[in-house]
DNA sequence: TATTGTTATACTCTATAACTATA
DNA sequence: TATAGTTATAGAGTATAACAATA
């Protein structure tokens, strides 16, 4: 469903800080979600990917950790990814309990397919805003999500 | 589920503001939603009422409109508010189709707790974050919300 | 005992189609 | 015919509990 007229809600809408992220946010994972259906792939999968990519092989619990997704919920997505043979499940010998979850040849591919997209979604997002505001909006942007943690 | 390490994930993830806004959207929810509960309200209740308080009576379709919110979903929505009695819907003398949602004299105070509920979560949230940067932030969040009508 | 992966369940949000009563 | 409100259904995200295998 297409975002309202910013201008048409009320001020206690539409100059607040945390409702902008929220529509802003909704806003670009519906950007970002209709370019990579095409390779048949929602959010958390690229999520999964694109840390795969940079971190190697990882464990069920860790790739959970790190991108906030509940353990429970993992074991599907990976599933899928699978069947897409983009990652694939290798046997630790360390601890026979985890799984080396690892990209494939295809996935690692894929993975720098969706990093593009990434960029290009990023671009059509900001648009209209100078490339300097764009930095300073990033370095904002970073400072809050850093302070965030802390009260987790 | 709390926020993960910012600096542990890729830089694909962790420097992308379409990532960040979704991030942040959610930590915005969370924080919100924690402080609306103990009302019995969540999200999409409060920005009903705070539209209502800024608009008046409204009929369903426009409210609907308004808030990106399904026609089909509303309807629970404002049933929940109604058996809170925070609305009400009264009869349109010149439209039977219709129904005009007020908020009734509780629904006027509740609307105020959440404008001011708001106001101390967007505190919260914006805590590390100087005043005049604060401010730009909110500008060129507003900017970038205004471009995105144009692309629905 | 605690941890890893798994299954099952439930609630919210979102999207869609179809029904009714009115226009 | 079209519109307003309603009902029902389904997919996606999120949260929780419980189980088997392993540490």
């Amino acid at each position: 469903m297409p975002s309202p007229n910013l201008d048409d809600l009320p001020d206690s809408l539409s100059h607040h800080i945390g409702y902008l992220f929220v529509r802003l946010g909704k806003h670009a994972q519906r950007l970002f979600s209709v370019e990579i259906a095409t390779l048949g792939l929602r959010p958390p999968h690229c999520d999964i990917l694109l840390t795969l990519a940079d971190r190697g092989a990882m464990a069920q619990v860790e790739i959970a950790q790190l991108l906030s997704i509940e353990r429970a919920h993992l074991v599907a997505l990976l599933d899928q990814l699978e069947r897409l043979e983009l990652v694939r499940r290798a046997a630790d010998p360390h601890d026979r309990r985890r799984h080396a979850v690892l990209l494939t040849e295809p996935g690692v591919q894929v993975a720098a397919q969706v990093a593009d997209i990434a960029l290009r979604v990023e671009d059509a997002l900001l648009d209209g805003l100078p490339v300097v505001e764009r930095e300073l909006l990033r370095k904002a942007l970073r400072h809050v999500a850093r302070d965030a943690e802390e009260g987790d």
